[in-house]
DNA sequence: ATAATTTGACCACT
DNA sequence: AGTGGTCAAATTAT
């Protein structure tokens, strides 16, 4: 429904934001990137080779987005921890070449700073980078405590898998995290330190099921409500199962964050069935939602465009939500421009949609 | 009835 | 002792 609608009011008028240059330099950054993938085995024991590949790739992105944006590193950091997450968790980085060839590519770095309200810092990249393979290694040992009758409390470095910022969705209720393929069941919250907003905790709906030791918590930046900061615990096994429910992403055994940067941006972009862009689309958004009872009934995998797709309606904390698509689409496209004013207005009409449902509870 | 979320308490870690 | 991650009973949603 509102699929089409979006997809066709979404101009590509964008690309002559990149000169050919700029282009250029991405393409020669994915080609690095590229090259590093199929060198990491080598590289690893390398540690300076690794560093300067890094480096290189980084520098190449960097000028790209200077080109592009002046300077503006918030709107960056998506795609640079797209980028660095790819070649750490061995992602092809032919399809973040493949996507960002792609004209959504320039569409979503337009948005990505369209949608910069409050211009977030991006620290994270020197985590991201830090990650060593060694992490996501030992992030497979996790033996989910199913022993002992005590309480077995899970120790606290389980071995962090990815750690991501992403934009909170344009269209739909900002508030909460976006949609990344998988299932999740919030297990916690808890009020942290330092951050004005709770952090919540999820794991995978099918843990139990299936064993699947996936984890995510997200928080909301301080400085910027509108981005989430993901970090993601833990790989699925849910969808290595035959019988499991989660469709497996492209990449099957590297579940991350990636993923979600790329399927969050996708969703926030556009809802057509772009070319390229399918690719991640047909992964995922999908709201396989473990609803009422309802979860094990999607058990077949609905994707590819049945009947529930391109529901507007996602989870809030166990509340299903309507999104007010059609006002808020009105509100984008009739306010004619582009400018943080309408996605103030936007924002805060969506709040208050969700504040008076709160009301009622 | 079943599943998901909320939330206070528990516990590991520093 | 403080902080953060998890558990699990109670609550809410489907």
């Amino acid at each position: 429904m509102f699929k089409s609608k979006t997809s066709q009011k979404e101009p590509k008028q964008q690309l002559e934001a990149m000169d050919e240059t700029t282009i250029s330099l991405i393409l020669q950054a994915c080609e690095l990137a590229r090259d590093l993938e199929s060198n990491l085995h080598n590289l690893a024991n390398q540690p300076n080779l690794l560093s300067n590949s890094l480096d290189e790739i980084t520098k190449k992105f960097d000028r790209a987005r200077e080109r592009v944006f002046g300077q503006d590193p918030s709107t960056s950091s998506s795609l640079h921890n797209m980028l660095t997450l790819a070649h750490q968790q061995q992602i092809g980085t032919s399809h973040v070449q493949e996507w960002l060839s792609s004209s959504y590519a320039t569409q979503f770095l337009a948005d990505h700073k369209e949608a910069k309200i409050g211009g977030c810092i991006d620290d994270d990249d020197a985590e991201v980078k830090g990650l060593q393979a060694m992490d996501i290694v030992s992030a497979s040992d996790t033996n989910i405590a199913a022993s002992s009758s005590q309480r077995p409390r899970r120790r606290k470095d389980q071995g962090l898998i990815s750690k991501i910022t992403v934009p909170a969705p344009r269209i739909g209720n900002t508030e909460i995290p976006p949609e990344d393929g998988f299932t999740w069941r919030k297990y916690g919250q808890k009020e942290i330190m330092g951050s004005r907003f709770p952090r919540s905790y999820y794991r995978c709906t099918h843990q139990k099921l299936y064993d699947c030791p996936a984890k995510k918590q997200v928080q909301r930046l301080n400085n910027d409500p509108l981005t989430f900061e993901v970090m993601y615990r833990g790989e699925h096994t849910c969808h290595m199962s035959a019988t499991a429910p989660s469709i497996p992403p492209p990449s099957a055994e590297h579940h991350n964050a990636t993923q979600e940067t790329m399927a969050q941006t996708l969703a926030t972009t556009t809802t057509a069935d772009p070319p390229t862009a399918s690719l991640w689309l047909s992964m995922d958004f999908n709201p396989i939602r473990g609803g009422g009872g309802s979860s094990s009934s999607m058990l077949g995998g609905n994707r590819g465009g049945g009947d529930g797709v391109g529901t507007s309606t996602t989870t809030r904390y166990g509340k299903e939500v309507d999104f007010p698509v059609v006002d808020l689409a009105d509100a984008m496209f009739n306010s004619g421009s582009s400018s943080s004013n309408s996605m103030d207005f936007i924002f805060h009409s969506a709040e208050n949609k969700w504040e008076s449902e709160d009301k009622k509870n």
